[in-house]
DNA sequence: CCGAATTTGACTTTCTTTGACTTTGGCTGT
DNA sequence: ACAGCCAAAGTCAAAGAAAGTCAAATTCGG
């Protein structure tokens, strides 16, 4: 216990989103000076805790007036569909299995043909042919995951 | 929040062409003169924001009755377009001209809002942070030309 | 005690702001 | 015509302002 640093970072990340309805702009160095831990700290909690794979999408931008972005995936239509295949992308996909699970989106009228194909353009070996093949599932699993999470956002 | 200087004029300058039919000319130390800054700062504004691979084209008279003009590039053909687009992306790319290059495409209605941001999510930072920095803007031009071709095979 | 999670900080990269200096073009007086 | 002045715009590099990366050190749970 302890409550450690991270977690209570972590609580005030939650509270601030949930304040702004699930999307909040945040100043790394400014969240850090008020919790009083060093700025790289605050990317740890990021990445550990508002991931892709807790439904988090997260953007920023450097220099001056840089922010961090963070913005909550909700939880609840159509989206049911989307989590599952979420969770079937897992760490890692080859991309057999991930036509698969576009083709079956395709065919629930979740994405439009053209968009199966964009995605599918996206995470094919051809477009990954400079990624060496022991990693290129995990990539691939972690861009199809970025763009399922965003096909959540958008939906509705 | 801090919402730089450039991303205040950039938005001025957007918004006075969008009142001109794409096409302005104006005067540098004036439009400083306004915003209060220093004039060469409007160049930083012109380079990062309206540039070439934005789709934009900058034109300038130096000396007495000097103006510096911009104007939206636009295309009629579309694969004339993708094509360009292909060549702007070149062998690395970074987020933001990326982001820069889909919103083109999205304002000239190559592309659907949902599409753009698809294909955003496939590319951006969070997607590809497996990837160590030094190679993540040459894959993301990868699965952008990845992406585009496909665009240009699909779209009759 | 071991491995995983956390904490820290030195270093890097990206983006912005500023200002000193340069170049260019038009105008004016001769 | 043309020399010189003045009014623009351009260039560039340094300084400043953020965020990102990485790996060593520490702490924690089992």
């Amino acid at each position: 216990m302890g409550n450690p640093l991270t977690d209570r970072i972590a609580e005030i990340i939650e509270k601030m989103l949930e304040e702004n309805g699930g999307e909040l702009e945040l100043q790394r160095n400014k969240l850090a000076g008020s919790v009083g831990c060093v700025p790289s700290q605050i990317n740890y909690v990021i990445s550990s805790r508002f991931n892709t794979s807790r439904g988090y999408i997260v953007e920023s931008r450097r220099g001056g007036g840089g922010f961090v972005r963070i913005s909550k995936i909700s939880f609840d239509d159509t989206s049911m569909r989307l989590m599952h295949t979420l969770a079937a992308v897992g760490t890692s996909i080859d991309v057999m299995s991930a036509k698969a699970l576009l083709i079956s989106l395709y065919d629930s009228s979740i994405i439009t043909k053209r968009e199966m194909q964009l995605i599918y353009s996206s995470i094919n070996d051809s477009a990954l042919s400079f990624i060496s093949p022991q990693i290129r599932d995990t990539l691939r699993a972690d861009i199809l995951k970025s763009t399922i999470l965003t096909l959540k956002k958008i939906t509705q």
